[in-house]
This record gives C-alpha cells, structure tokens and sequence, in this order.
DNA sequence: TCAAACTTTCAGAACGTTTTGAATGTAGAG
DNA sequence: CTCTACATTCAAAACGTTCTGAAAGTTTGA
C-alpha cells in the first residue's frame, strides 16, 4: 500500500480517538471506530487487536460498548465462525444516538434537580429567619440563572434531535433568554 | 442556618461538580466554581478549602485555572492580604470563553488534519497501483462526511459566539448538509 | 452431542491523573 | 529592610481508570 494511504489511515484514527476523548469516551473506543471506518471491508476481532495492537479482551469490551452507542454493527459472514464488525457510518446518526442518550439524560437530570431546590427554597420561605430569607432570595436568583441555561441546552437538544435525516437549522426559529 | 439552605446549596454545587466532569474539567473545578457563586460574598483561598475539605494547594492550582477560563475572578479587600475570588456569574460570558477557546481549537484542528488528508490523497494519485486508487476514492468519502460533520460544528460554533450578549438562535437561518 | 474456533469476563498490573503537604516564594505592614 | 501572613509549587502518594491475558463461556459445523 502506498504510504501516503497509510498516513492518511493513521492520521483519521489518531484524529478521532482524539475526538473520542474531546466527547468523553476513551480513545480505544475512538481508534476502533476510525479502524472500521476507514476500513472497507467489515474487521474481526482478531483483525482490529493486530491492527491496533491492543489485547483482544480490551476489543472485546470496547466494540460492545461501540456497539451500545450505536457506532458499529455487527456483520455475519455465512460460513464463517467469526464475528465482523462494520462502522456505522452515518454520522448524524450517531451524533443523534450520542445526544439522545447521555447529553439529554444529563440536561434532564440537572433540571430536575434545580426545579427540586426551587421547590424547597419556596416552601421553607415562611419558616427562615430574615438574614436566611436574604440568602434564599440569593440563592432563587443563581439557580434561575443555571435553569435558563439548561432550557437552552434542552431547546437546541431537541431541535437537533427531531431533526430526522440531514441534521438542518430551519426548525430552530427563536430562542430567547430573558 | 436553615437546612433546606444549607441542603440546596450542596445540591448546586454537587450537580455543578457533576456538570463539570461532563464537560471535561475535573469536579474539583466544578465544585469551586459552584461554592463561589452561590456564596454572595467573595470567599478566601481558605474559605474554599475549609468549606470543600481539600488542601490549599489544590484550590490554589484549580483556581488559577478557573481564573484562566475566565470563570472566575480576583477581588482585593482593602488593608487584607488574603486574596478573594468571585464567580464570574454571567452564564452566557461562561459559555462562550470555554466554546471560543476549547472547543473552537479542537474544531479547527480537525479540519485542517482533514483538509491535509485530502491534499496527500489527490496529490498522490497519480502514482497510485489501481487497487490503490480504489481505496483512495473510498477515503475521500468518508473523509468528506468529517469535513461535513466538523463544518456544521464549526458554523454552530461561530453563530453561538457571534451573538454578544443574550445567546439566540436568531442568527442561524440555514445549514444543510449535501 | 462433541470438539474446535472464537468471544467474553475479570482479577491483577500498568498507567495516568489528582491530591496532599511541606518547602519555597512573595507582597505588604511596620 | 525585615518580618509575617499568605500564596504557590512540586515530589511523592493516593486514587481511579484502562489494559492484559489466562480462564471460562458460547456458538457452530460435523
């Protein structure tokens, strides 16, 4: 193979295992996936460990979750024991996958617990003493601020999200912080 | 004081913790951030140390970084020598220091390390077996569905930060993809 | 059902990151 | 200028995460 094809290969894996660690996964998970990527016929477990050079149990564990995300699927191969895998390439797809799962569960998450405390600063005002009354006034402010933040997220969230194929803005018209 | 005060005032600054490791900085960071601007004075390298149960050493480093995200600032009492730190409270200015400086680099870094790639590949061309040409044509492919990805990246990125005070979505009209 | 070929699991090792606390540096009061 | 109260640094330790490889489990063809 011409080196340069090589180069090229090498420097999309290194390149996304890097972005695997930017979105907070590891980057055996981020090479793996580039590994397929780039690859055009679908890898076996044996094939990814050689290429990367990473035990097979550390494959093993890392396609799974690759799997879970939604980033690879599985290939069988009639007549064939092993198992091969292809790269799910649709990137939206998996971008959708990412946020739908783990970045909403952490907005959804945060806005539970803000809503909770708002709640209780309100129900608790009658029995606070004036200084504590101050505070929570204080304190109402700051998390209206990290509310309007979250609604953002989970605007611009849901807009991505209910996009169907092709990832476009259109759907986003106004969105307004006060 | 009461303690639904004292309860949500460890909740904010838990889920700020929590949100931090989200984003890629460590919980230590999140925590110092989230016990200054939900403190409405300004605190002691002290204060956070006793009040986080870490050592000063470590508020001290985690706090000139949180400085050098622009989440934090230096405030100075008049005849003390303690130097006292505020929350920088602006969400939105928050926002877009970490977005404009981290995530812009890695964005563009992308794009050039794609944009090499596919310099070296049709450069290359020509002195490439058949077999070859094939799997360049192939890389190209899914070199170009990168470039796709990171560009509607980027241009997300630049309208968040193009909008100067209140973030809205006004400014994005229309990005499509082909 | 068996044996071979492959995958998964998991305890321990390796590795990287974060914390600590003592030593060092620095700025302001007198 | 010196002394003191503070901040900063950094080597070593603690900690958490990821990897390895051998053992156990599973699937498939015969």
């Amino acid at each position: 193979m011409h080196p340069d094809l090589t180069d090229v290969n090498e420097s999309t894996v290194a390149g996304l295992g890097r972005l695997a660690r930017f979105f907070g996964f590891n980057d055996v998970m981020g090479r793996l996936y580039g590994t397929l990527l780039m690859s055009p016929d679908p890898l076996s477990l044996d094939d990814l460990a050689n290429g990367l050079k990473i035990s097979k149990g550390s494959v093993s564990m890392n396609m799974r979750t690759l799997e879970q995300w939604g980033m690879a699927k599985e290939h069988w191969v009639r007549g064939e024991r092993k198992k091969y895998y292809m790269a799910e390439s649709d990137m939206w797809q998996v971008i959708r996958n990412v946020l739908g799962s783990r970045e909403r569960r952490e907005v959804v998450l945060a806005l539970q617990v803000l809503g909770d405390s708002v709640e209780r600063l309100k129900t608790a005002e009658h029995e606070l003493t004036a200084e504590d009354r101050a505070l929570a006034a204080y304190y109402l402010e700051r998390i209206s601020d990290l509310q309007a933040f979250f609604q953002v997220a989970e605007m611009a969230l849901n807009t991505v999200l209910g996009s169907d194929n092709s990832l476009d803005f259109d759907a986003v018209t106004k969105i307004e912080i006060t």
